[in-house]
RNA sequence: CGGGGUGUAGCGCAGCCUGGUUAGCGCGCAUCGUUCGGGACGAUGAAGUCGGCAGUUCGAAUCUGCUCACCCCGACCA
């Protein structure tokens, strides 16, 4: 039996961990910093990468696989890659018995060594867009881990891309960040929001990052996915070029993009509740778990019968297989167990909806049916069921993410001084649209002072003018200001 | 690296201040019986290098020194 689950409002950051640890999606490792994904939590992993590889390929890229070990001299040949990566890499400097020559960096991330093939795969214009993604692990030494959400090795997507202008790099950037938008909505329930980060944030190396972040429970933004124009910032220095139809010799504008096993973090942030994990109906391993009430002896037989009739005429059923994804049904016929211990049980583990049947509801052709976002429970005909549950799960889908946004609405203040915002972050928290004149002494004041951070600036209103009366929050000057989401974060 | 804290059964802890039989409790685990529509109950049982090393003492989980590990807060975080 699990330890009951630390209250949210208590210490958001205890009650996260026990939600993991009960939920059994992940563990602790032997190594520090590591987390053992556990099969429940590989499970939704395993899905996001189904869904999002699917979205990935209609793009047009195609998935491929690069080494594990990169040379430090690649690392190096970018001097503000190296400057951002070098005190977060592992580096292998020992093996087959000896000292090695070259010393060997753990992956940080594959830009070095994917552009070191590029720069042999890409000869001509014809040899581009050069579109690639790679599923992978990446480790990046931090000082301080939490479970899913910043862990020393982790697993991710990442996308490489070879264009011929910037035009069509900045483009793709923009393109994969709606990708991801759109995936994080649809699949996870999670709204975000999109938009530019400042020059202080971009990913070392690149021209510009974008962004998707979220908003936890606790009010916290979360980085969800980034999508970088990366010019021809590595091009340059690994030679990668084309020859155009001018005839000329020319370097790439590349692309990347990733979004990694932190997107589970975000999504029991977002939707958990103090009972335990709760999976949305498109991400969930296992949707409806049927239990059997098997007290009476001579009953035990024609429930179980009923139960499994259930199940398949469930999965047989029309409305069921429209669905855009395949179900799953779970009789948990285990007689060890008795049937209010497996409620909770499955409460913990987030299953969608959960079925009861026993001798009342055999007499009745009914079962009873909960859903894990609502506190109650239905006696539903059994004719009706599949319907139902097929309408339970896409409405239990839409009101996740309505949930979601309405509590990242209701906590979204627009500020006009420094004074109100300080006091908005400090008394409500939540995310804050305000204005700011992109100098950096101003945004360092932000963070010093508040802890919060200049998260992005928002897609929608990125090239939009503000009103001349508004004018950066912090130093008011006369600057043209534009707008900016700050938040404090993960 | 700085500040604080914790190491006792698989997990959570008490005992330590004030040294003294065979180191306890709850959960979990095993067996049997009664239970089973919201985390059942009874009986029996298995399970411990008290983080490690050294010291003080007739005697150390308890006192002293050193050391190791982990957790929290800060520094880092594309």
């Amino acid at each position: 039996m699990a330890e009951k689950i630390t209250p949210r409002a208590d210490n958001f950051s205890e009650w996260y961990q026990d939600v993991v640890l009960q939920a059994k999606l992940a563990d602790y490792s032997p190594v520090k910093g590591c987390m053992v994904i556990r099969p429940n939590g590989y499970a939704l992993w395993e899905n996001i990468q189904k869904e999002l590889d699917q979205r990935i390929k209609t793009t047009g890229a195609k998935n491929a696989y690069f080494p594990l070990l990169i040379p430090e001299s690649f690392l190096k040949k970018e001097a503000q890659h190296v400057e951002g990566f070098a005190p977060q890499c592992a580096v292998v400097t020992y093996a087959g018995g000896k000292e090695l020559e070259e010393k060997y960096v753990v992956r940080p991330t594959s830009e070095t060594i994917i552009n070191s093939m590029f720069a042999k795969w890409v000869q001509s214009y014809r040899d581009l867009p050069l579109l690639i993604n790679q599923w992978c692990n990446v480790m990046r030494w931090e000082m301080k881990t939490k479970l899913f959400l910043r862990t020393t090795e982790f697993l991710w997507q990442e996308g490489h891309t070879c264009h011929t202008s910037l035009e069509e790099a900045e483009n793709k950037t923009r393109q994969m960040l709606e990708v991801y938008k759109n995936f994080a909505e649809e699949i996870l329930a999670m709204p975000v929001w999109m938009g530019l980060k400042s020059e202080s944030e971009k990913f070392a190396g690149a021209l510009r990052t974008y962004s998707i972040e979220s908003m936890m429970q606790d009010k916290k933004a979360l980085q969800a996915g980034t999508s970088h124009n990366l010019a021809s910032n590595f091009a340059k220095v690994f030679d990668t070029m084309f020859l155009d139809q001018d005839g000329k010799q020319k370097h790439v504008y590349q692309t990347s993009w990733g979004v990694s096993t932190r997107l589970i973090g975000g999504l029991i942030m977002t939707h958990s509740d103090d009972k335990g994990f709760v999976a949305p109906p498109r991400l969930a391993e296992t949707h409806v778990v049927i239990v059997p009430i098997l007290a009476q002896a001579q009953m035990k037989d024609k429930i179980l019968e009923k139960a499994t009739e259930i199940s398949k005429t469930i999965l047989e059923s029309n409305e069921i297989k429209s669905l855009p994804y395949n179900i799953k049904i779970n009789i948990d016929a285990d007689e060890t167990k008795q049937p209010g211990w497996k409620f909770h049980e499955y409460e913990l583990l987030g299953v969608p909806i959960r079925l009861e049947l026993g001798p009342k509801d055999l007499e009745k052709n009914q079962v009873v049916l909960a859903r894990r976002d609502l506190d109650k429970k239905e006696f539903i005909p059994i004719d009706i069921l599949p319907q139902t549950i097929a309408n339970h799960l896409v409405s239990m889908q839409k009101d996740l993410f309505e949930k979601a946004k309405n509590f990242r609405d209701q906590n979204t203040f627009q500020t006009y001084s420094y004074t109100e915002f300080k006091q908005t972050i400090e008394t409500k928290g939540g995310f804050c649209l305000t204005a700011w004149c992109k100098d950096p002494v101003c945004e360092n004041k932000i963070k010093e002072e508040t802890k919060a951070t200049i998260r992005v600036l928002p897609l929608d209103s990125m090239f939009q003018e503000i009103p001349e009366k508004e004018k950066c929050m912090v130093c008011q000057t006369k600057k043209p200001a534009i707008r900016v989401l700050v938040a404090r974060s993960y």
